[in-house]
RNA sequence: CGCGGGAUGGAGCAGCUCGGUAGCUCGUCGGGCUCAUAACCCGAAGGUCGUUGGCUCAAAUCCUUCUCCCGCAACCA
């Protein structure tokens, strides 16, 4: 028997988990469900990445240490995969003693094998919050948490040696069939293995909720060791927990959300190289749900709480949604529309329909028993050809991982028997003693196609096919992926069993409307964010502000700066000779909107360049609490170069 | 000229590798049917396939110009 090892990423448990972490893991769950069928042996694998400093910080808000709050959390996480029916064979946590044990290990191994050295690392660091941030997460120049200054820092840290590996990553993405879809791999290497790929920096000793450092225990594993080695640890790689690494590695599909595709292109691949292990066969890069066209986030107020849809339609109605929606590699739009629109028009009105008109004939003409009799016609050929060609196709989508066509796929025969309803008139049959023969065909064949269709939707819907099964008197053996492939298999006298509707049809405007409604119930968003003005920057004295020259000047000419997407630049006369100033205004003012207006400026700040213009001085302007930004314009009475105090 | 992707009937997409009747889903309109979850089936309307020029007997498809969108990178001094 081979084997197929898979797995999402561990999820970082700063929040409850929301529709992306299903779509992921339904994704992988249906994969794996599919290659049990198919009799592979499967590890699959989720989990949770429980380290750093958010953590530590929730934790802290909440009074409570970073184990207990990770704990709560995690909680909820495996009881949404139980609800969604998902069958993970493992679930690992990067707190679990085996990972920590392995962890140091690891980074010991490769400690010793000199891909790591110690260095100093260099950033932006926020005394209050003790937090290091790169130049590009600095909001206006300033601390994105607490909006304070920040001040260039440095601390001691471990580094990974990237550059070893450039030749043979660039290889990896440009000439295999590692990344899935392949689209991104050029962007990927023209962005950062081009340029030279930096050294990482793997330890941190600016907080404590980590995995120590072995040999030098002020310093914390930093996230890239940590969580990306969970892949191998969770099978038992330097540790004594489980035994299954050489069987399953290496693993066949890591599938990850594109915002952590680089880590998996790039970094990973790097650390199984270090450790001289293999690489994994697979990367499927998928996009993001969007919620009516933007990015699903909390502070926008469309978070969809998987525990409530579920509620409302069932996992498995959701499980299909965004399987069937989501391409890999694009994003797709999410909105309760589109998904009640889906749901009605394949789940109920095809699927759920077929199988009601179904049993329910089989069970008006003939009780519910199919007489033996038989009768082909021309007509049925087309109808069985279609059906046994189905799971050849659905193979094939599979091992490219494109779920979404292979359910398009499997709804062929759906539309298609639904077709041969109308073509066949069973209706018209049954009032006509003697064409029951010719009915009980035409019946049987329903019956045989709807096995078919749900023995392959069974990896994608694992609690509604059941259903069906009862219904059109399927037994287990029946519905195999050998038997997929097969016309002819239920018995000659089948029975069917009426059921539950599988699908009940939703009144979508009613229920667009209840969404919304509890969409709004469930966001605290009410309470209106009252304007926070940045907190006070620390005291100064009289002479230190002495230091800051304030000037007037008028705007001559401005215009964009090609290839940024803030940046004005302006020409100013400043009563001085005149000057060029950068400001990040673009979004909120055109060129036209300033020329002429006098603006007061920061006169003798340090000159700068900003996307290969430079900048003498900065414009004053406010921060209003929408993110916007709103010029300071002076009185146009105040001559150029005017001094203010 | 930073890198990459995209622009196809009202909406969302496929087709482009390897040129040759423009296809699918939803929506709209008309018809059929009555087994079924007001579901199902058939038909119709609707597209100069973003723009310019070119190669060709023939271009959505190959090359070129421009415009606009979206990622990544850089940037609110």
């Amino acid at each position: 028997m081979s084997k197929f090892y898979i797995t999402t990423p561990i999820y970082y448990p700063s929040g409850n988990p929301h529709i992306g972490h299903c779509y992921t893991t339904a994704a992988c769950d249906t994969i794996a469900r599919y290659r049990r069928m198919q009799g592979h042996e499967v590890m699959f694998l989720t989990g949770t990445d429980e380290h750093g400093l958010k953590i530590e910080q929730k934790a802290a808000e909440a009074g409570i240490t970073p184990k207990e709050y990770v704990d709560g959390i995690v909680e909820i996480f495996k009881k949404l995969w139980s609800y969604m029916n998902i069958s993970y064979d493992r679930y690992i946590r990067t707190t679990d003693d085996y990972h920590v044990e392995a962890i140091q290990k690891i980074f010991k191994d490769l400690y010793d094998r000199g891909y790591i050295y110690k260095g100093k690392y260099t950033g932006k660091y926020c005394t209050p919050c003790e937090s290091f941030w790169t130049s590009s997460q600095l909001k206006n120049g300033k601390c994105p948490e607490c909006g304070r200054d920040v001040i260039d820092a440095e601390e001691e840290a471990y580094f990974f040696k990237m550059s070893p590996f450039a030749d043979r990553i660039e290889d990896l993405l440009l000439h295999t069939d590692y990344l899935q879809p392949r689209t991104r791999a050029v962007e990927l290497v023209n962005n950062f293995i081009k340029p030279g790929l930096e050294d990482l920096c793997v330890s941190r000793t600016s907080f404590k909720w980590g995995i120590p450092v072995p040999f030098d225990e002020k310093h914390v594993v930093y996230v890239w060791i940590d969580a990306l080695s969970n892949y191998i640890t969770a099978l038992g790689y330097d540790n004594h927990a489980y035994k299954d690494f050489e069987k399953f590695w290496p693993a066949d599909v890591h599938m990850v959300a594109k915002d952590i595709m680089r880590f998996h292109a790039i970094i990973w691949p790097a650390m199984l190289m270090a450790l001289e292990l293999p690489l994994p066969k697979h990367l499927a890069v998928h996009g993001w749900i969007t919620f009516n066209g933007e990015k699903m986030s909390k502070s926008l107020g469309n978070v969809v709480d998987p525990f409530v849809l579920g509620e409302r339609y069932g996992a498995d109605a959701i499980r299909y949604h965004i399987l069937r929606e989501m391409a890999l590699g694009a994003d797709s739009d999410f909105s309760n529309e589109i998904m009640i629109n889906r749901m009605n028009s394949d789940l109920a009105n095809g699927l759920g329909n077929l199988v009601s008109r179904t049993v329910a004939m089989a069970d008006k003409y003939f009780g519910g028993t199919l007489p033996e009799e038989r009768e082909a016609a021309p007509v049925d050929e087309d109808l069985i050809r279609l059906a046994v060609s189905i799971r050849d196709a659905v193979d094939n989508y599979f091992d490219e991982t494109q779920l979404k066509n292979a359910l398009i796929e499997i709804f062929k025969l759906v539309d298609r028997a639904n077709k041969y309803i109308d073509e066949t008139t069973p209706w018209i049959l049954g009032k006509d003693e003697t064409k029951k023969a010719r009915l009980a065909s035409v019946l049987y064949n329903l019956l045989e196609s709807i096995r078919i269709i749900s023995s392959l939707l069974y990896p994608f819907m694992p609690s509604t096919m059941p259903k069906i099964w009862e219904q059109i008197g399927a037994a287990e053996q029946d519905v195999t992926y050998e038997n997929a492939k097969k016309f002819g298999v239920l018995p000659i006298n089948v029975t069917v069993h009426k059921g539950e509707i599988l699908f009940p049809r939703i009144d979508a405007d009613k229920e667009i409307d209840a969404l919304n409604e509890i969409i709004k119930k469930n966001l605290p968003a009410e309470e209106e964010p009252a304007y926070e003005p940045a907190p006070l920057a620390e005291e100064i004295s009289i002479d230190d502000f002495a230091k800051v020259d304030l000037r007037v000047a008028k705007v001559l000419s401005a215009e964009k700066v090609k290839k940024a997407k803030k940046l004005l630049c302006l020409q100013l006369d400043d009563g001085m000779g005149g000057r060029q100033v950068v400001s990040g205004i673009a979004q909120w003012y055109t060129p036209e909107d300033l020329v002429g207006k006098k603006v007061i400026i920061v006169a003798n700040l340090k000159p700068a360049v900003l996307c290969g213009v430079e900048s003498k001085g900065m414009i004053c302007a406010a921060d209003l609490p929408d993110g916007s930004v709103v010029v300071q314009f002076a009185d146009d009475s105040y001559p150029c170069g005017a001094k203010l105090r």
